[in-house]
DNA sequence: ATAAGTCGGTTGACCCGTCAAGAAAACTGA
DNA sequence: TCAGTTTTCTTGACGGGTCAACCGACTTAT
C-alpha cells in the first residue's frame, strides 16, 4: 500500500515556514506602522494617503478611473474615501464637460502640502525599512514577489 | 538656497517599487487565492481553516490562549471564529475541570477530515507558489522579509 | 433614431482585522 | 477572608477591504 504513512499532520515549524504566512505578518506590521505615522503626523488613514500619493504621481485633473485601473485599487473602497478627502479640502473634483460620467481630480494646495509633509517621512520610513537588506537580497526579494504575485492568480489545484 | 530642487513629486515608477506596495499586492492577491480554494473545497474562510490549522499542529485538548499566544492572533477573531467551527462540529471543546475560564479544543473526527484534505491541497498550492523560485531567492526573501518585519516594528521618524 | 451594450462612479452588504471594555474564574497577599 | 490583580474568553465598535447591484452618461450598430 502507498503513502501509508504519508504525513498529513503538520508542524509547527512547517506552518511557521510557509511563505505565505510569514508574507501575511510582514504586511500587516507594515500596515500598523504606517496607519500610526500617518495618523500622527498628518491624520490621514492609510486609503487616503495612497490616494494622494497617487494623484500626486499621476498629474493633476485626471478622473478616478484612470487611478483605479493603474493601481488595482477598488472602485467602491475609493469613491469612499475620495469623498472625504474632497469633503475635507486635501483634493479638488472638477466636473469634466466633455463626459459627465467624470470628475477630473487635483491635489488642492493643502493637499500638496500634507502630501510634502508626508512624502518626506516616508521616504525616510522606506529607507529605514530597507536599510540593512542587501542589494542582492533586494533584488531577490522583488523577482521572488513578482513570481509569487503571478502564481497566486491560479484558481485550480 | 539648499534644497531647492528637493523632490516633492513622486513618480508612478518610484511608487511602483515600492517594498510596501509590492508586498500588499501579492498579500491581497495570495489572500484571494486561498480564500478561493478554502471556500470551494471545504467551505471554510480563512479564519477557520488556520484555526484548524494551528489546532493540528499544536495538538489536542489545548485552550484557546495558547494558540493565541502562540501565532499572534486577535483574540476576538479567534473567540468569534472558534464559535462558527464548534458549531459546525470541526472542533470540539471541552470543559476543563481544572479551570472554568478555559475549554480544551480538540479537532472532531469531521475536523480532522476537513483538514486532512485542505492540507493536501495547500501543499500543492504551496508548491506551485514557489515552483519557480530559486533556492537562492528563496533564501533571500525570507531573510529580506524578516528584516523588514523587524523595522516595521519601529515607530519614530 | 434607438436598442443594446459599455464605462464611470456610488452605494449596500458583508467579512476581515484591530482595539478596548468587560464578565467570570482564578490567583495573590495582607 | 477578602480586596485587588491577573488570566481566559466574549462582546461591541469601527475602519479596512472585496464583491455585486445599480444609476446615469456615453458609444456603437443597425
Amino acid at each position: 500500500m502507498k503513502n501509508q504513512f504519508a504525513k498529513k499532520e503538520m508542524p509547527a515549524s512547517e506552518l511557521l515556514a510557509l511563505a505565505t504566512y510569514r508574507i501575511s505578518k510582514v504586511h500587516s506590521k507594515l500596515n500598523a506602522q504606517a496607519a500610526y505615522i500617518l495618523r500622527k503626523e498628518a491624520g490621514l488613514n492609510l486609503v487616503q494617503w495612497r490616494i494622494l500619493a497617487w494623484l500626486n504621481a499621476f498629474g493633476p485633473k485626471i478622473p478616478s478611473a484612470d487611478i483605479i485601473n493603474k493601481v488595482n485599487m477598488d472602485k467602491g473602497l475609493f469613491s469612499r474615501s475620495l469623498k472625504t478627502l474632497v469633503s475635507g479640502e486635501f483634493i479638488i473634483a472638477d466636473a469634466d464637460d466633455l463626459d459627465h460620467r467624470r470628475q477630473l481630480l487635483s491635489l488642492s494646495d493643502k493637499g500638496n502640502e500634507i502630501y510634502g509633509q508626508v512624502i518626506t517621512i516616508m521616504r525616510k520610513r522606506q529607507k529605514h525599512l530597507l536599510h540593512d537588506v542587501t542589494d542582492t537580497e533586494k533584488a531577490a526579494l522583488f523577482s521572488a514577489l513578482e513570481k509569487l504575485e503571478f502564481n497566486a492568480e491560479r484558481r485550480d489545484f
